[in-house]
RNA sequence: GCCGGGGUGGCGAAACUGGUUAGACGCGAGGGACUUAAAAUCCCUUGGCCGAAAGGCCAUCUGGGUUCGACUCCCAGCCCCGGCACCA
């Protein structure tokens, strides 16, 4: 292989052979390629090791150092677990469907099925010069027919269960655009692109209900060795929250004449007696002084009053056109009265029902009793319309008639107050006794709430997998049958979204119109595409058993391969992504297809890299493109110096200065080894050293403590070289181990420089030898009264007496010891602490 | 507001479960060697203040506390980053 000219001058013929990162690396990729060391025997080995990185979205910009920084140190994690023995499988694929490609297409004008496998090819590229250990036969790419099959077929297995299901909900409508918005693509607001005003849409949905399985995600975080971050992420994304259910009674006016503020309709006599509401603070229920439902409220319409409806109309229609977004963050209270009243169960006093959009339909039941005496919402509510405000629960320094200028929300000490028979019982103990007191009076219940929703899947646009459902006006939604999928999504040139609201597929009836697979009728094909979570929800199922396109995945090689030994991602798919991939293993468990209830062992978020400050994204101009840096420094440099910016699982602000100092220590590494002496015996400081440096790169890697297993490395080197000495071979050859994972391609051309004719990843762990690491004395640290005040050199486990003699014995110590110490400590190997 | 993670030299950062005179390693800076010169390489110095030196004092966001001993533990507060947020 002849290799373009990239040196300024020819070495002389006895000149020593210096680094060359180009050469070296690009020697190193081939021989990898042809040799495919990457690719472990899926089904034969013995020690079967799965190092899953989070797969990325193939951009047209090219991978950016954020990318590098993780993969970089998941790379040196698998390469190490192969090195220890591990036949380590460390997969890659593109996750390249989704809104993202399908704007980026539409705003230059190309077509995505061009687009991705140009940008797939771009990574591919850039993944391979970055040098690692990827199995290249065996990606994915979620947008290729051969895998989305089996993403429709998942989304198959969730509907045989009955855990997919349609409802309607809505979405964020721009109507200048004519298209559904993602909440980010909402700003304040209004559209992102055209800056009109957003409107909420009701669409029929396809939602997966993964709120039955909220109980078990939850419960199963106690067994993960996840970052502690993330797990707390994810519960409180699940967010549990105990509390009751209680009935209120609806006051029917017919019924009851008589009370004044009641004015008869014949809509409130129509059978509806009562409103379910949910709160986790039964025990303020007498200070309940009005019922809250949310405008989208099932009820409302129901016992809304005659001279009310137009109010609670106009409310309703206000309400539904402001999107979701704007709705959430509006904390200025809007509302209207319905012109009902309901029965406090507690207090058997009337109270008011109103409607107002700060209680949301998509939790707990939709209804609230406001106690706005001890909750912030309700008490700005009840000041802006002037509603009743009552205390219930008074604090250590508060009495039953101390004013409310505010809601009293600390229950730190607090007990309840005006609660009648409950006056006195601090406020956890009111919980329960006044929930088990309604529940007497059949008027509630105790129960669980979680925030977490169903996960809406629909996407009413292009790009991503069809969702495979035909309708059929006789047998409604029927499933496409397994042997029919994939349902290809067609290659369309008109791809962009329309005012009808509904996908670009539905525009194309020779695609949509089928018959039923049921009854054989005419039906026509659902034409919503899923989420791209879909996508990324199983694919770590799928990689081992890239290639057997029978099926989704082997149950041998899952078996073999699964769950996955340690994954290691971003933080910021800590709750969606990571929450949806248990969900489905989960779901696979439980119909039998898989073993394992979990699919991630092991989790580590690592941190993020930002610039200037600032994530790195495009629109802010600062990302940075690594093509460059590798081209400059050579991928080992490049890598090896990302991990020493600093901690892996913290990140940080990217810059340049310092990669010198990186390649400089390659440079050393590289003459060492080049200068070795092979007949010299190895000195026995330096050995000392070495096998220290041997154990802390061994404790540190594990723990991806890149920064201080390099730091070691470099200490060691510059042991290795003190004095312009000249290394030994044995002092060099362990050096060259320890460093393959950080820096692959130079690690195995000293490899090979010093006689080897296997992989350096082959040759195992250095072990290190624990009578080595100690010398034969210890430095022990004198303190006098609380200060240092020097340090004795004794034989090493010197008991007290000897190290107080010593310390007595060195006059820079002696002259603080004025007098007998009262006292002694001694920690041995470390310090004596002298106190007068 | 709630939940995570952080605040240590000019800079990125080290410091094991409270224990070897805090700042390893690297960058930057200063000085020197080699060179006609430069680059590269190698060697030395580099937290602050006082001092000619010996040496001393101060120093890990701030203020308290526990301890023979605190970057590390406790209490109170300030600031930065990330996530969630009208979830009843």
């Amino acid at each position: 292989m002849t290799s373009p000219t990239q040196h300024p001058h020819t070495p002389a013929p006895d000149e020593p052979i210096g680094y060359d990162p180009a050469l070296v690396e690009r020697t190193w990729r081939e021989k990898w390629a042809q040799r495919a060391s990457n690719q472990p025997d899926i089904a034969g080995c013995a020690r079967p090791y799965y190092a899953l990185m989070m797969f990325p979205y193939p951009s047209a910009e090219g991978l950016h150092v954020g990318n590098l920084f993780a993969f970089t140190g998941n790379d040196i994690f698998a390469r190490f677990q192969r090195l220890i023995g591990h036949t380590v499988f460390e997969p890659i694929g593109f996750d390249a469907f989704g809104i993202h490609s399908e704007n980026y297409a539409l705003k230059v004008g190309a077509h995505p099925m061009e687009l991705i496998p140009k940008n797939i090819a771009n990574f591919t590229r850039q993944l391979t010069r970055a040098g690692l250990m990827v199995d290249w036969s065996r990606t994915v790419d979620t947008t290729h027919p051969s895998y989305y099959k089996w993403t429709q077929w998942v989304f198959l297995q969730l509907f045989k269960r009955g855990l997919a299901y349609r409802k309607k909900a809505a979405v964020n409508w721009c109507p200048s655009c004519k298209t559904v918005l993602s909440n980010e693509q909402v700003e304040g607001g209004h559209c992102e692109r055209c800056t009109t005003l957003v409107e909420q849409r009701a669409m029929e949905q396809w939602f997966f209900r993964i709120t039955d399985y909220a109980p078990r995600l939850l419960a199963n975080l106690d067994t993960l060795d996840w970052s502690a971050s993330t797990k707390a992420a994810q519960r409180n994304w699940i967010g549990r929250s105990d509390g009751a259910e209680i009935r209120f009674r609806i006051l029917n006016p017919l019924e009851d004449a008589g009370s004044a503020a009641v004015h008869a309709t014949s809509e409130v006599a129509s059978g509806i007696s009562e409103v379910t509401v949910f709160t986790t603070r039964p025990d303020t229920i007498f200070g309940a002084t009005y019922l809250v439902l949310a405008p989208e409220h099932p009820l409302l319409d129901l016992i809304t009053s005659a001279d009310q409806q137009a109010a609670v109309d106009a409310y309703r229609t206000r309400s539904a056109h402001q999107d979701i977004v704007t709705r959430k963050t509006n904390k200025e209270k809007t509302g209207a009265f319905t012109g009902a009243y309901a029965t406090n169960p507690a207090t058997g006093g009337l109270i008011p029902v109103c409607t107002a959009d700060y209680v949301l339909m998509e939790y707990g039941t939709g209804a609230i009793m406001a106690v706005p005496g001890h909750d912030e919402r309700d008490f700005a509510f009840a000041a802006k319309f002037e509603l009743p405000i009552e205390r219930v629960v008074a604090g250590p320094d508060q009495t039953a008639r101390t004013p409310l200028t505010e809601a009293f929300t600390d229950d730190a000490g607090a007990v309840l107050c005006n609660s009648e028979r409950f006056d006195g019982f601090p406020v956890d103990e009111a919980k329960a006794a006044i929930a088990a007191w309604l529940e007497e009076k059949h008027a509630g219940k105790a129960v669980v709430n979680y925030r977490l929703h169903d996960w809406c899947i629909s996407r009413q646009r292009y790009w991503g997998p069809p969702i495979p459902i035909i309708y059929c006006d006789d047998c409604g939604p029927v499933a496409v049958p397994e042997k029919d999928l994939p349902v290809v999504l067609p290659n369309i040139a008109d791809f962009t979204p329309d005012d009808s609201g509904v996908s670009p597929l539905a525009r194309h009836e020779e695609w949509y119109r089928v018959p039923c697979p049921s009854c054989g009728k005419k039906a026509r094909r659902e034409t919503d595409v899923s989420d791209t979570f879909l996508d990324s929800g199983w694919y770590f199922l799928r990689y081992p058993s890239v290639g057997h396109d029978d099926v989704p995945f082997d149950a041998t090689i899952t078996k073999k391969w699964l769950p996955v030994n340690s994954y290691i991602g971003g933080n910021e798919h800590a709750v969606l992504h990571l929450l949806y991939s248990r969900f489905l293993t989960m779901v696979m468990y439980d119909a039998g297809h898989v073993h394992f209830e979990e699919p991630f062992t092991t989790f580590r978020a690592h941190g993020l890299i930002i610039r200037d400050g600032a994530k790195m994204s495009k629109s802010k101009g600062n990302v940075v493109n690594p093509d460059e840096y590798i081209e400059e420094w050579g991928a080992d440099t490049f890598r090896t110096y990302l991990m020493f910016l600093g901690p892996f699982e913290e990140g940080g602000d990217f810059r340049d200065a310092g990669i010198s100092g990186v390649k400089r220590f390659l440079d050393r590494v590289w003459a060492s080894v080049r200068d070795a002496s092979a007949t010299d015996e190895p000195d026995q400081a330096v050995m000392r050293k070495l096998h220290q440096t041997i154990k802390k790169v061994g404790d540190d890697v594990p723990v991806l403590a890149y920064n201080t297993a390099i730091a070691a490395m470099m200490e060691y080197v510059n042991v290795l070289r003190s004095g312009e000495r000249k290394p030994r071979r044995a002092e060099v050859e362990p050096l060259v181990q320890l460093m393959a994972p950080f820096a692959p391609h130079i690690a195995e051309e000293l490899w090979q420089m010093l006689g080897h004719d296997i992989s350096v990843f082959d040759s195992g762990w250095p072990a290190f030898d624990a009578a080595r690491l100690a010398g034969g004395t210890v430095k022990i640290a004198v303190q006098v009264n609380g200060k240092t005040r020097g340090m004795v050199v004794v034989a090493e486990g010197a008991d007290e007496s000897t190290v107080y003699a010593a310390a007595l014995a060195d006059a820079g110590i002696a002259k603080f010891v004025t007098g007998e110490p009262t006292k002694r400590v001694f920690v041995a190997g470390r310090l004596l602490s002298l106190v007068l």
